[in-house]
DNA sequence: TGATAGAATTCAAAACATTCGAACTAAACT
DNA sequence: AGTTTAGTTCGAATGTTTTGAATTCTATCA
């Protein structure tokens, strides 16, 4: 197990970060990708006597013990955690470097990563799987890097240059970010085979029965429109996920909303059923996120041009 | 002055921008700050070979020629100046990540994750919140992570690393847990209006009417101590949580042992009277308990540290 | 028209660093 | 106690930078 950690002796921070060498930093990143030495030579194809020094002299660098390790096993400390993330945005930096190089050629090239929140990319209205396309034919040299976060990581990601662009459900505004209208997701309220209002025909069902079942919300994304957003329900449950809320409907004790296409599959099976689709249908709108600041890399521009001519939404 | 530029030949453009070292970067950026090799020479202190073979190796990998230098004069080409304007943007990123190390350095930082049992954070007795806002004020770096679990669960998730610091009514000892009593709840039976003890005068209450009545236990936290320990009551009912056995207690069916900080909004009411104060009162001691082996975070240690001075028992 | 000075390049040798593998240490699991 | 796993240390081998001396190139002056 790490033992005790001690910060690395000598003379504490003369870290010219700019003498750091990258390299230093990307075994660092790999280590802790890899959980342990072992895994990052293979991955790194250098010996584990190189990876040791190099973590050494890292540390010695920074000031900072950045995990520890030994035959007891491998742990972050939480100061190389944060580390750990500068380095992230010291990469992202550094490939947009290699980005703006490319549109000196006059080439869209590069890494364009995106964010999105989960389940979004099976929605038939999101223009984005269409736009990746376009974008890869106008050149095949822009590496894509999907990532799935919650949409307040995504926020922050897109703010510190983590992310490029990012897809949210719009709900409260960041300073710093701008918002673009793209596509509207609809959520519908089901329940689960075996609740109580299950096989209730429609006509017999009424807002009392929907506002007094017992309710599971969606932890984030209450970015609800319409009547919905009126609506008192009896929230008896909440998931930051939307696995969770699902499974907690198909129990059949719960009602709740999804997004139409993901509960599609479901209730083509017989285990879900929107309750009042015509009344309580609830748009959310799904919006593209960027820095407001005009850094942009060729390929960044070029996603977005392609996704505002897709967009379903004004 | 500057005669017509080639590009350097070769692969046009295979640059690996993370392989690129950034002294190859800094050099050009002195040379064009330096209008000239020979300025740059007696800035960056190297020899004007080195540029020169820097220079080349630079153009090389970018592909693009950055600047024309002779007898003649030096002069930027504008895809050197765009180039340059792109290392400026990376530079500063660069500065950030220092700075970013800069802020780690010396500072306590990280997750804490702390976990309670329900209904103690509102007990005045507990240092808790007190020693959260002093760690704020020691580093407002520390993300909080409150979690209200059971004794049982609690212990189970201090073990295996889930929790970092649990406070938890000491009962059985954990053989890898170390506990360290921190203060006393005072816990006191209580009947609910309407229950055949609520309106008896004091001075006719005995113990025998006590353990004669329907008693609510707690399902866990059996720690009680003193006089409440030897007594044998008529246990009728038990709850898991605290709100169940309030509930009990407040149908005025059943008596049991509640947190006075708890009960006092009833009584306070007229819903809730203790019995026998003086004589049955029971403190139940909470403590912290933490992994007996070492590995702990900066913040965690901060956190104990705080909260071994602010604790009210030794 | 050539001599000259200034500016950059080339090249082999020296200085420096990185990398590797073998031997070593230390914790955890038989 | 013995084995396995994980990382550290150290000297030797291998690479890469840096250097200064020699070389090239071109604009300007006499």
């Amino acid at each position: 197990m790490p033992s005790p950690h001690r910060e690395p002796a000598g003379p504490p921070f003369r870290a010219q970060v700019s003498d750091i060498d990258l390299r230093l930093l990307r075994v660092f990143r790999t280590v802790v990708d890899c959980r342990g030495f072992a895994a990052a030579e293979r991955e790194l194809n250098i010996g584990r006597s190189t990876i040791s020094t190099h973590m050494a002299d890292l540390e010695g660098r920074l000031g900072i013990r950045l995990c520890e390790r030994g035959p007891g096993g491998f742990a972050v400390t939480d100061r190389g955690q944060k580390v750990y993330e500068a380095i992230g945005r010291l990469m992202s930096a550094l490939e947009n470097f290699r980005s703006d190089v490319g549109a000196i050629h006059g080439l869209v090239v590069g890494e364009l990563t995106i964010g999105l929140i989960d389940n979004t990319l099976t929605d038939p209205n999101s223009p984005v799987r269409r736009v990746i396309s376009r974008v890869r034919a106008i050149s095949d040299q822009v590496h894509f890097n999907i990532q799935m976060l919650s949409p307040d990581a995504l926020e922050r990601a897109v703010a510190d240059g983590r992310l490029h662009v990012g897809i949210v459900a719009r709900a409260t505004d960041h300073p710093a970010l701008r918002y673009r209208p793209l596509y509207r997701e609809r959520n519908l309220i089901y329940c689960g085979r075996g609740h109580p209002l299950f096989d209730r025909p429609a006509r017999d069902l009424g807002l009392d029965d929907i506002t007094a079942a017992n309710f599971v919300s969606l932890g984030y994304k209450e970015a609800f429109q319409g009547l919905a957003r009126d609506l008192r329900f009896n929230g008896k449950a909440t998931s930051y996920n939307m696995e969770g809320v699902a499974m907690l409907i198909l129990t059949g004790d719960y009602i709740g909303f999804l997004p139409d296409h993901y509960a599609k599959a479901w209730e083509a099976r017989g285990l879900l059923r929107p309750l009042l689709p015509e009344t309580v249908d609830s748009m959310v709108e799904m919006a593209v996120v960027t820095r407001k600041d005009h850094r942009w890399t060729l390929a960044m521009r070029t996603f977005i041009d392609v996704l505002m001519e897709e967009r379903a939404i004004p």
